[in-house]
DNA sequence: CATGAATGAGTCTTCATTCAT
DNA sequence: TATGAATGAAGACTCATTCAT
């Protein structure tokens, strides 16, 4: 019945939408950009999101969750901790470095004022039970006893550092990788 | 060069620029807004700033410059390279700690397409002698061979996580400052 | 003018045009808000309408129709101009009693700009026999001689101010319907 | 300092939106028509009212007071009720004869839901004398025990019946005004 | 026929910047 | 020089209408 609402059109939007931001941050980026950028009329883009606020929190739910599936991909959940750890690093740096578009536009989601808590709580959910590993390797002594936001918080830096390193001088980037573990291994094993 | 007119409204500008460039974001503040906070006429900001992108470079040269003074005061140029990056890390985070909105609002403002390329040079001028140091050290063997950019994301990455883990737990500053060296010791020395 | 289609779905997007048109007005009505209400397809609207202003004309005419029926029904077609003034006048509160919202419609439909010369002329059809009526009470020296325009207008007038009198205060309604015409027939009687 | 705000413009802006109400309705008038009538910007119109609705606001409680002024000119305090009434009547006959537009455009305003409370109390308030005779009137006898807003609906209603059977015929206005008047008193006297 | 997605012109409003006072 | 009114080019969003399914 009728036309169905098309997940083509959908992704098209949020595609231009994930290179514009990218490029040129969000607030900069008029709606009417993003609709011709994906093809589609203007009006169409509040066909599939409520407002430019809708679209921006759909793409950094979008975007958690294809970083969450990337890098839980063949998670080790029998391994060890240091196993873990490194199969997640390598995952997200590797997703980071396939896509620069989709993490700038990522950070850019993350820092902008309008995801709501519910997008954020949301947006957390598939890195649940890494989040859990992580505590129980502090609590067994496993792990430096950082507290858990510190743990998390070296981590993106040391993934974000990684990668704008990465960005500057390509060649590198399998070194930048290794070494990038090593140090942060180093800095959080006990 | 010369700064005409009145310094005070000139810094009460930059004063109510840090205010809500930290608190909203850089696009989503008006220049309205920002005379209105620093009491002076709307077309004021603009005898003290050719425009909005002026202001905004501007801020960010003080900034830098204000980071840098603080960091450098007391630098122990003589002192073991690690003195020198221990000295650096306490001051660093320590100014940071003091002035979170400033520090906020630069990392809005080095985000943002609005800086030339002019002003990054400029605000990365007073912190030349600290990368000789780093160079040398890498040099003579005292640092791991890692990419002089990478050092640098490093250690920016290091200190906003710091940061940020201070501004959720304060009461635990003095041990994340103290933790947080430690990692990054370990992780650039050899 | 053969309907096609359902009638059922005609009158409900009548019906729901009656309840948004005198709540929010004619121009603060979205077609897709009265198809909804209707509990009918957007586009469906304009399989019974030519368009919004078919809709608004449609209404009108069928208001007006309607009113026409009831005010005329059991008209005494022999009495003296009084009784007659006196069942419309009675017909006509009862029945905007009964239906305010059609009656805020009504009016809301005759001061916008969408009605053309067609359907005035053709809403007022049904009153034509009335106005004969009159005219000819003017002319037997029954009736004041005000101009019939004039009469027309006392006449609406005092409706229209009855009824938002009974409106504030429902409880008087009885008493309302009585003075007003008292009132009424002591400005046209001779 | 700086340019003042211009009365002239205010009041350009005004009269632009009263002619533009009129004639095509609140609704159908966009702000950019009304400030392109009035030979300012379209933000301009923005300096002067906070937005549409404040200028919908302002422009009511500008007619009202107009009206209000022109009709308590010369109002004979001590006279009787009749001669109150008949002032009253005259005048504001006068007034929105010599002025449909305005007439017209207070009628839409009033009709729209656009007018906040606050502003129909202040609309109201200079005609509070003058409902207090008429509420004394009724009191010591010399007028018929309507309801306060029955008689201020009948007022009203005639009032309009009469303009526009005037508008209709203008030849006929001084008989209009006369024959309306005696209409009303009969109506509302004991 | 029914459905509701698609369209893009039109609307209100904001805002950086200019300029009269 | 200081002020804040004036400007008009965007920008987010709405909506009557069309048309693919």
């Amino acid at each position: 019945m009728a036309r169905p609402l098309s997940d083509e059109k959908r992704i098209a939007l949020l595609l231009a939408a994930i290179d514009l931001f990218s490029e040129n941050g969000i607030d900069s980026t008029p709606t009417a950009a993003i609709s011709k950028a994906a093809g589609v009329a203007e009006g169409s883009l509040f066909t599939y999101f409520r407002s430019k606020d809708g679209l921006v929190n759909a793409l950094y739910l979008e975007l958690k969750a294809e970083l969450a599936q990337e890098v839980m991909e063949g998670f080790p959940r029998d391994g060890s901790i240091a196993k873990k750890l490194k199969h997640l690093w390598d995952r997200h740096v590797a997703w980071c470095g396939a896509s620069p578009e989709k993490m700038k536009a990522l950070d850019r989601l993350v820092l902008s004022n309008r995801l709501d808590a519910a997008s954020r709580a949301e947006g957390a959910e598939p890195f649940r039970d890494l989040e859990d590993a992580v505590k129980r390797a502090v609590e067994d002594g496993t792990l430096r006893d950082l507290s858990l936001p510190y743990l998390h918080q070296i981590f993106a830096a040391m993934v974000t550092a990684t990668l704008q390193t990465i960005a500057i001088d390509p060649a590198g980037a399998a070194r930048y990788r290794r070494e990038g573990f090593e140090i942060l291994w180093n800095a959080v094993r006990r």
